[in-house]
DNA sequence: TTCATTTATCTTGACATCAAGATTACCTCC
DNA sequence: GGAGGTAATCTTGATGTCAAGATAAATGAA
């Protein structure tokens, strides 16, 4: 098989390093790597939809709520992994843009719900489509089972992450 | 094997979107999710010595290249996969610091070296070590064999993006 | 030689993010 | 029914990043 970026890179620890053991790299590198293009490749995936990155994760939490659509920016903190300045500044944004709607809580008037608007969820749906196209474009080099068993080994990775919330 | 947030993630979408197939997920989302809780373990591994991912990023790649231990902005670009203003406030910061010396080349009076210092080059060196240690841990749950069939299967996914660069 | 093109780097302006703290409302225990 | 503690959200200030364009120097064709 050829070689990548990665190869090349602890190739050249190798050769600056010849007393550290920098094979850990040619898993986590890799998985580092490929999040950033896949970061890329999401940014131009969404365009088409008239959505950042950021956008459709907020929408898209909303969307798998099922009806009515509705979250607590509490609850979307969780699931999006961001501090809550950061949805704060997040619902007000898409607010403006008319892709969800916010209003305060009847009972708990601290909270606040979050909804996906009707145009919020057409927007969603239709990047999400265009989301899964492009992921499968990009694992055409690997057949069913290599997938699952990528998907298996990747799992135990995350799983200790998954169990100790941060 | 226990459940993570990536099947609680795509079981979401199977209810609330039947028509489409989402398992490209479990394996992208897995890798983007995992990029992060690696970012901020690298962040909590460098924080001990001192240096912030990015700086560590642009110094490993220095260190890499060997002695004189100096590379252009240009090849630090490649190297990062950052834009180029990005570089030019990095390498401004990393000189504020004394980690790196920057020096306009004598033939080619457009260019730029940018050096390692030996003060950049001790940092360097103990960072990576403390990043190593660390990635053996997150790497615990897996055997040799194991390691290396992720590793394999990593690159085939990551290999196109490396060929043809964006 | 000279001018257009290309290359290498830097500058600028906008923006998303975070950490820390402020604000407002609920809740529990005396 | 207060008072202190907790919870949910928002505000502020600093920072890192990018995209686009500016600057400056090398290159090549006529």
């Amino acid at each position: 098989m050829a070689q990548d970026e990665v190869d090349r890179l602890t190739e050249a620890w190798r050769h600056e390093r010849p007393d550290l053991d920098v094979s850990p790299m040619e898993v986590l590198s890799r998985v580092s790597r490929l999040a950033r293009h896949l970061d890329r490749a999401r940014r131009a995936a969404f365009a088409e939809h008239g959505l950042e990155p950021w956008e459709f994760d907020v929408l898209a939490a909303l969307r798998r709520a099922g009806e009515p659509y509705e979250l607590s920016p509490g609850v979307l903190l969780g699931q999006t992994l961001v501090t809550s300045g950061t949805m704060t500044a997040r619902v007000d944004k898409l607010t403006a843009r008319g892709l969800v709607s916010r209003r305060r809580d009847e009972d708990d008037r601290r909270a606040v719900r979050v909804r996906l608007t009707e145009f919020g969820k057409k927007s969603v749906d239709a990047a999400l489509e265009g989301l899964l196209a492009n992921e499968r474009r990009l694992l055409a080099g690997l057949g069913a089972e290599e997938r699952r068993r990528l998907a298996d080994l990747l799992r135990t990775l995350v799983l200790p992450f998954d169990d100790a919330p941060s």
